[in-house]
RNA sequence: GGGGCUGUGGCUCAGAUGGAUAGAGCAAGCGCCUCCUAAGCGCUAGGUCGGCGGUUCGAAUCCGCCCAGUCCCGCCA
């Protein structure tokens, strides 16, 4: 509807410029003009406004009401009432027939409806979550994974083809660390009396991955490693299925689980592995330059050289080493070496999903794809973490938990999801974890009732969705109504409503693939999330207001209209809890 | 010291890219079931949108400075 209005305001602004009806504003200069289309707080002035001639005034040099009603005059919108009014706003009011048509739609279209088309389809590579397989996902990353699956439904609703992909950090000293870890625990069950050293993990999970080992040992399954990369083995293996269990409980899919380790391993072929072939590489284009210091910066007294790579070319602010001076290569080269792979795989977008602690990467990960190819589109969304707070039981006051897999001190998003104290179900655990910006930090008190609290949202929305549900079948069961999809206007070309609360509904359920591209393009789930509680607030009203069984033989073509309400917020509330939240859509409650 | 993000009713947060009278949910108070689910609806109360200045017809939104919170600034991964 916006992008309808948009561009028949776009085009009005083009032939009135052409007609010199426009002042100063050349035809050129028209062209560029984009309206801005939104929705008027006071419902009075219309559906929907368009405040664009307020902003033509100084390239026409003429009264912003002038030009609104220049505009309305070239706007050819049949059954859409355009009225200028206030300093210049051109409002749009949607008559009957006009709506009747979109409901019908609506209800034709049914599970489709909302789905559009892009006017330039992507083929985009999402990567997020992206853990290291060394512990439990926490509830951070759960944050992730509701956002990074959301994200890739929306663009897939607004016609881009989206792969999601997991980045697997299972290369490096940490998965040595983590097997250590495991040979400890698995000592210390056999009674033996040894400490875990400082560095290792000391989550308490590594001692139910340790019980599991001694178990398959016991079963004859497999035999007591004797080696570390034996221990590292088996708690890599547990520690990713475990993610994947979690993930897939969120309903978090992937298409691809990439594994760092994979970049270290030589080809067969050539004897080099992909880092090795990366940096190759970048030396052909002339990106990697060996010294002491990056470019700029004076080498320290007992600096050696090493191979830096030109980052600072791509927005850096500063060069990056992506090999030591003993020879062996950073994380950064692992970066480089998966970006190039999955550049080379004929992406035309690359979208990551990063925590604010690597905001500093940007530079470098925008160079990890620049230096390979101009036309690949790399798009980091940085967001903010969730962070944990407890109630000091004798001050009073709010103290922060911190989270670290370290020192085994943080909340899982198993234990948000299910723990019997704060586990909110899986639903309530992301539509919590969607419902703020990601700018900004999720607060989240342990102590409060949070359950309650994030529960309520949910259940909200979900008792719509029932009383849709329960309603529509007790119409087909009790009063062998019969469900139609053909929407009708009486004889003067009008819906036969009679209260304000039908049209704000049915307004409302039209705007759904509005909702879906701005909330695509801006790559923000929480604005589904206030959508979808405002269709029910609506629909709360509607249904308090607007009864419909009393009506059946009194008015049945007002009854009729009623019921396709009702059928179109069910199947609005259906298409986004079910396509985009991905959370359960009860019939009943 | 430099940079990212944040600062909006008591609490948790929205605010559609600069528009018409700043919104929800919890918490508080009052009212509404003879009537399709009261897990609901209506009403009341609560705000100098961190502060100061600027840009213009118009600012919570853009710019500058300041204050506060938070995260980052490795030849770690």
């Amino acid at each position: 509807m916006i992008r309808f209005l948009a561009t028949a305001v776009s085009k009005a602004i083009q032939r009135a410029a052409e007609a010199g009806q426009l002042g100063s504003l050349t035809p050129d200069q028209s062209v560029q003009i984009t309206p801005v289309i939104q929705i008027p707080n006071d419902t009075r002035y219309g559906d929907y406004a368009c405040p664009t001639a307020l902003s033509l005034k100084k390239l026409s040099g003429m009264a912003p009401a002038q030009i609104a009603q220049t505009l309305c005059r070239h706007l050819h919108l049949p059954n859409i009432e355009t009225s200028v009014a206030g300093a210049g706003f051109i409002n749009f009011r949607l008559r009957d027939p006009f709506l009747a048509e979109r409901l019908q739609e609506l209800l034709s279209l049914g599970p489709q409806f909302g789905k559009t088309s892009a006017p330039q389809p992507e083929r985009i590579l999402l990567e997020f979550v992206s853990a290291n397989p060394t512990g439990p996902l926490h509830v951070g990353h759960g944050r992730w994974a509701a956002v990074g699956s959301t994200v890739a439904d929306l663009l897939r609703w607004t016609g881009h083809q989206v792969d999601c992909e997991f980045y697997i950090n299972d290369a490096g000293n940490q998965m040595q660390i983590l097997g250590r870890s495991l040979a400890v625990r698995v000592k210390q069950l056999q009674g033996e009396d040894i400490p875990l050293p400082e560095e290792a993990y000391h989550g308490t999970y590594l001692i139910d991955v340790a019980q599991r080992l001694l178990d398959q040992v016991k079963a004859g399954i497999r035999p007591l490693p004797t080696t570390l990369e034996e221990y590292t083995d088996f708690a890599y293996a547990e520690m990713l299925a475990g993610q994947k269990r979690t993930l897939q409980q969120l309903r978090t899919a992937f298409d691809h689980w990439f594994s760092e380790r994979r970049l270290h391993t030589p080809d067969p072929e050539t004897g080099l592995s992909a880092i090795q072939h990366s940096l190759q590489e970048l030396q052909e284009r002339g990106f990697l330059y060996r010294a002491k210091a990056p470019r700029g910066e004076e080498p320290k007294p007992d600096a050696e050289e090493a191979l830096y790579f030109k980052t600072q070319e791509f927005g850096d602010d500063k060069d990056r080493v992506v090999q030591k001076a003993d020879g062996s290569v950073t994380y950064l080269a692992a970066d480089i070496a998966y970006h190039r792979d999955k550049v080379r795989r004929g992406y035309q977008r690359l979208i990551n999903i990063l925590g604010s602690d690597h905001h500093g990467y940007i530079g470098r990960l925008q160079a990890a794809v620049g230096a390979f190819s101009l036309d690949v589109k790399l798009e980091i969304l940085i967001g903010q973490f969730v962070k944990l707070f407890k109630t000091d039981p004798e001050t009073g006051e709010k103290v922060e938990v911190r989270m670290s897999k370290r020192s085994g001190n943080f909340v899982s998003l198993n234990d948000l999801i299910e723990d019997p104290e704060i586990g909110v179900g899986v639903d309530a655990a992301r539509w919590f974890l969607l419902s703020t910006s990601m700018d900004s930090p999720i607060n989240f008190d342990l102590d409060l009732a949070v359950k309650q609290t994030f529960d309520n949202p949910v259940v909200y929305v979900h008792y719509s969705h029932a009383r849709c549900c329960t309603l529509l079948r007790r119409l087909q069961e009790e009063e062998k109504v019969e469900l139609t999809e053909k929407v009708s206007l009486d004889e003067t070309a009008k819906l036969p409503y009679t209260e304000p609360e039908e049209r704000t509904l049915l307004l409302r359920l039209l705007a759904l693939p509005d909702e879906l591209i701005a909330a695509a393009e801006e790559r923000a789930p929480q604005k589904i999330i206030r959508y979808t509680e405002a269709i029910a607030a609506d629909f709360n009203k509607f249904y308090d207001n607007c009864r419909i069984l009393p009506l059946l033989q009194e008015d049945p073509a007002l009854a009729r209209a009623r019921i396709q309400l009702v059928q179109a917020t069910r199947q609005v509330l259906f298409n986004l809890l079910t396509g985009i939240l991905r959370l359960s859509a009860p019939e009943s409650m």
